[in-house]
DNA sequence: ATTATCTATAGATCTATAGATAATGC
DNA sequence: ATTATCTATAGATCTATAGATAATGC
């Protein structure tokens, strides 16, 4: 039943992997140790060779799904390099990232979640956080500022309160679209957050004001 | 051990009382019944006699959590009634607001968590969120306007996006500023949402780019 | 007679641990 | 010899139900 190292730490990172989308779909309590272990194809009894306790896991998991995310707005911008902004905007202010709540963004899948468990997972949260903002702060205000929000807290300084600003009203149209029943209403939600941020162009989804 | 048909009626309104702060406290699958029934004073045997299941105290805790909460915009927006947008936003954008889990915004609460549940629960945010919109939308644009969000909807046409995008910023700011440790950063997520929906005026918070 | 609440319990599930097994790694 | 995973289990807790109790409501 023994496998190899190299075997153990991949299934290490299945199960991190695997638990990245099942908190998402279900929440931290919402899951439990088998399931989270079935998912890599493991049972139970695997579990605290690998993990401290389901906390360990958590915050592993959480920041297994921001670093995941993080990637997903790379690519966004990477795709439209002219404004990368709009992009990233466009793809996280759609009805498609509002119905995938297992691979969509995890502060919206799990900010509720995460304001209630101990500091491990919100320091998971925090540096997903700060990747964020990060690279975002490329893209609006002063463009030659390099320096990481880390350093800038770190000087007493001020990290960069228009990506923040963004980033609050990305993610919580994204959590009141997702909390009610009536799509229409969603879309609005999504659509109003997305004239809000990019004030000066058409948001690409239905036109406001026209009707058919 | 009966008791009269209106001790009865306020038990269950007791129950629903408390169950909208332990949730909010605790998440929707963070509680049990018996602790739920406890905070009520009474005991898990009662349970059933006053709900369908837990689902269905979901509901009606959400219910009552949202209309607590307008209930706390209307009491802030009236003591500052020439300006009840800037009241209001810098009530629910302190660091009071955010600590304070047990009684503050459900939709910061237990958004993500709503997002999992059954239509009854959605149909209480939604109701409350349309309250929360309703009351905003005669502080911003254009003033005239009493149709609720509602019958803007029912029209096919739009309902106050500026309202919406507010309400999204307010709301991922908070949930962003508990997700993380670093209360620092939870104060300028605060102070940048703040900017952001009242541009024109200081806010109140520390001054941004002082440093002592 | 009805019924709101109580105690008690069924049956499932949860986190965590214990001991067996069989393959790795020395 | 070590150890990653397995099966099995302890002990707690979960939702939901059953039956007893005692006060209400007719």
């Amino acid at each position: 039943m023994r496998v190899s190292r190299v075997q153990a730490q991949e299934n290490r990172q299945a199960v991190i992997d695997a638990a990245s989308r099942l908190f998402r779909e279900h929440g931290f309590d919402g899951i439990g140790l088998k399931d989270l272990m079935a998912g890599a194809g493991l049972t139970q009894g695997a579990f605290y060779k690998q993990f401290e306790s389901k906390d360990d896991l958590a915050a592993q998991a959480s920041r297994r799904a921001l670093e995941s995310a993080l990637g997903r707005w790379s690519a966004a911008a990477g795709a439209n390099p002219e404004d990368p902004l709009s992009a990233v905007v466009e793809f996280y202010l759609s009805m498609g990232h509002c119905a995938e709540k297992t691979d969509g963004c995890p502060v919206v899948a799990l900010g509720s979640d995460a304001a209630r468990q101990g500091p491990d997972v919100k320091a998971s949260f925090e540096a997903g956080i700060k990747d964020y903002l990060d690279m975002m702060a490329g893209w609006v205000g002063k463009p030659a500022d390099d320096k990481s929000t880390d350093d800038k807290l770190a000087e007493g300084g001020e990290p960069d309160g228009k990506a923040m600003a963004i980033l609050s009203t990305m993610v919580g149209a994204v959590l009141l679209a997702r909390a009610v029943n009536d799509e229409q209403m969603s879309k609005r939600f999504l659509q109003a957050a997305a004239e809000s941020v990019l004030p000066q162009s058409s948001t690409g989804a239905a036109q406001p004001g026209r009707r058919q």
